[in-house]
DNA sequence: GTGGTCTAGACCACT
DNA sequence: GTGGTCTAGACCACG
């Protein structure tokens, strides 16, 4: 995975996102530690005060702790990643669902749009 | 429906998203005359330039033609509203199995979902 | 009150505590506007982006509200300033019993010695 | 008595106040011997050249002494233990008072609420 | 070498 | 004029 910044929001926000994201999916696996914040920041291509934020942000989150001199490491505690996970898809989906409300469609309708999209990229 | 706003995220963006829907879901019809601008603001608790600027918006969007004179209307063209809310539609589910995919998650992952979270909200 | 700093801590935190202090005395009301960041700042004699960053803390910790734009207000909701306010206290007892307990003082070492301490101050 | 670490502090401070805790409550008697700079950075799981800077504070302190070949042992001057023991008591108070004060409570209100934190821990 | 903090200065969108 | 964000650069304690 690479990194897509764009500037309709706030960068340190997508930069939690993607490392979010990274935890979420193994790549930076429980336990594990995370690059250096220069590295990170220097592979994003953004400021180093702007990469910390969002990964200050991650241990807020409880995704990440950190050592103050040791560097960052990703929770042990699998149980919390796979519980921001879910949420996340959960949180997905409710926000499709009541996208689709919004605009007068039902669940029926939520299943049938789905498949015409997958279709497309199937 | 009422007036949602929040901080984090430009107000006039916010009028703008919610305007469109009253058109997409017929609360203003095609054709129909939009209220004025200082009433739509006094509605909202906003500024009435901010909520001017949301109907600049509308207007270039398409859903909304102003005359200097008698005020905005929608559009009279009912194939651009629905083609509009089909698009939204469509985004919307591309949207929700892209982040479930960015997840690891699969279409049929994403079927299950919604119905899970259409159970809660009966 | 004035603004006591001291280096053995981030100034950021101290600012946060003491705006907090403000607040829950009543020194900014609930509902009250509280100064600009660069009026606040220049007053401590820090860089704005310091006391920024303290007030987003005050922001996060739900005593302070945001309006993008218009500046900070302070919560109207007096009840979430007296809970602070109540919870701050019995934090503080709860810290000075268990510092005693430690020392191998009993609940009883406790009262005698605020009461030894009142008459000096008294 | 365990070691309770936290990440928001310098590792030697928190050694250091941790073993003088054990030495003003006998756990380490005058003129006692200490455990080994070694022995006590693996229970402590720190790096012993941190365990090292915490025993070194504690010299300063005046409650151990360091004989370069015998090892460092407890003050035997048990007037110094006691004097440190009550001097840490009675900061403890002030400290409490003086937050509570901040905050607006008055000393009546200290004795209320080490009665009320009293009973919860039975 | 690590993360944390602070300063300085600038730009921007928003109202 | 407001808050928010970002960059740049520096310093520091820590391990």
């Amino acid at each position: 995975m690479t990194w897509k910044l764009t500037g309709d929001r706030p960068i340190w926000q997508q930069l939690t996102e993607q490392v979010t994201l990274r935890i979420l999916t193994g790549e930076y696996p429980p336990g594990g530690r995370l690059p250096a914040v220069r590295e990170l920041a220097a592979q994003a291509g953004v400021n180093p005060n702007t990469m910390q934020r969002a990964l200050a942000q991650l241990e807020q989150d409880g995704l990440a702790v950190g050592s103050r001199t040791a560097g960052r490491t990703v929770t042990e505690d699998a149980a919390v990643i796979t519980a921001a996970k879910e949420e996340r898809a959960r949180a997905a989906a409710k926000a499709y669902l009541e996208a689709l409300a919004a605009l007068g469609y039902g669940p029926g309708d939520a299943g049938r749009l789905i498949e015409e999209e997958g279709q497309q990229n199937g």
